[in-house]
DNA sequence: TTATGATGTGAATATAGATTCACTTGAGGA
DNA sequence: TCCTCAAGTGAATCTATATTCACATCATAA
């Protein structure tokens, strides 16, 4: 039989594996057996921890949701100024995508309709969550005198997070070739350019 | 029983209201039965049409392509010059949006992994048609002088789609509240300011 | 007007996947 | 050491959909 674990210890290991199907999978190709086979356990044991299929996906989501907010918090002290910051963010960002990481995925699939209406408003507000804490930044900037004071705070931010997007994308869809350090370092110049003052 | 059709005309009546189904429901909750219904048939007779339901889907993709790529196409030779064509084209955007048109849903869900392999690569490859005719309509700003020539016109591209995604997202979970023809507004003067020459 | 093929229908059937359940096993406290 | 209960298992169910099929009906062309 597999190791045993203590529910909580479980719990979050399935939430973890159920981040990385959904990042390569999405919500449609998100199935219990393949979510077991990856923790070494048969489908019922899952049903041990979790109510349901959608019980898992919304354990997957809240674990989303604090690694992404954690991110932006963690970028936010690292970071010298408001600016940096944001680009410290868009690189960590790169990073995540190219090492395969769920993040980035999970937030593409974040805007496609479908899932339970509870999961899509949970989905809804995560995404806005991320949106005003990069906007947040912004306000920083803008008191700061980096970022121009003509700028709206909640649109420069919906364009930060519409910059990430496309990126994970064409990562996922050209593989190797896309550089997408590359990528971000010149889409990155573009967003200074139209945020920040002089 | 329903009025009768010939085939084309009943598979293209079919692979709108697919479309009108992804947008409402993405893939993930498209279904046979609701598709009829749609169309005041019965599931079966679906079936007369198409070779399942992989198959709709296939019909409804290439729907999509057509009318967005033709929107592109439209802006382009409609607009004096190239960054008035952009600007048209994220206006025409948002009016999709805001109509609660298929179009503007279906990019975003486009991003989302899932689905038979055959059918992702087929929306990565819309995708990335749809950027590369945006990139186009900016290296003609570029020739014309208007856009700046240090701007890599394949990275600007891929924030002008970026600026799409995330309105379509809001307008969804935000509805009424969120003005969508002004934030359209206010991100284009971001845009703008990121590549106009000036 | 009638024969025929294309469309539409409703009742099966097939299948994938979620969920349940009776049973087993191992780890830690009495 | 032995008991007990949480965690794991495999074999049923259950359910939602896709898909098939035999039959009905309309349009039209001869």
């Amino acid at each position: 039989m597999t190791q045993r674990m203590n529910t909580e210890a479980r719990r979050e290991q399935i939430a973890s594996a159920a981040l990385d199907v959904l990042a390569e999978r999405g919500s449609e190709g998100f199935n219990i057996a393949d979510l077991a086979e990856r923790v070494g356990l048969v489908p019922s044991a899952v049903y041990r921890h979790f109510e349901g299929r959608e019980d898992v996906l919304d354990a997957a989501l809240d674990l989303f949701r604090d690694r992404v907010y954690r991110l932006v918090d963690a970028v936010r002290s690292e970071a010298e100024n408001p600016l940096m910051a944001l680009e410290l963010l868009l690189t960590r960002h790169a990073k995540l995508i190219e090492s395969g990481g769920a993040a980035p995925h999970i937030m593409a699939s974040m805007n496609v309709p479908g899932g339970r209406a509870a999961r899509r408003s949970k989905r809804e507000k995560i995404f806005m969550g991320y949106v005003a804490r990069v906007e947040a930044v912004i306000r920083d900037g803008q008191e700061s005198g980096q970022v121009r004071s003509d700028v709206d705070p909640a649109t420069a931010a919906l364009l930060f997070a519409g910059m990430i997007q496309p990126a994970a994308l064409l990562r996922h869809s050209e593989g190797e070739r896309f550089d997408i350090t590359a990528h971000v370092a010149r889409v990155w110049d573009l967003f200074r350019r139209a945020v920040a003052r002089d």
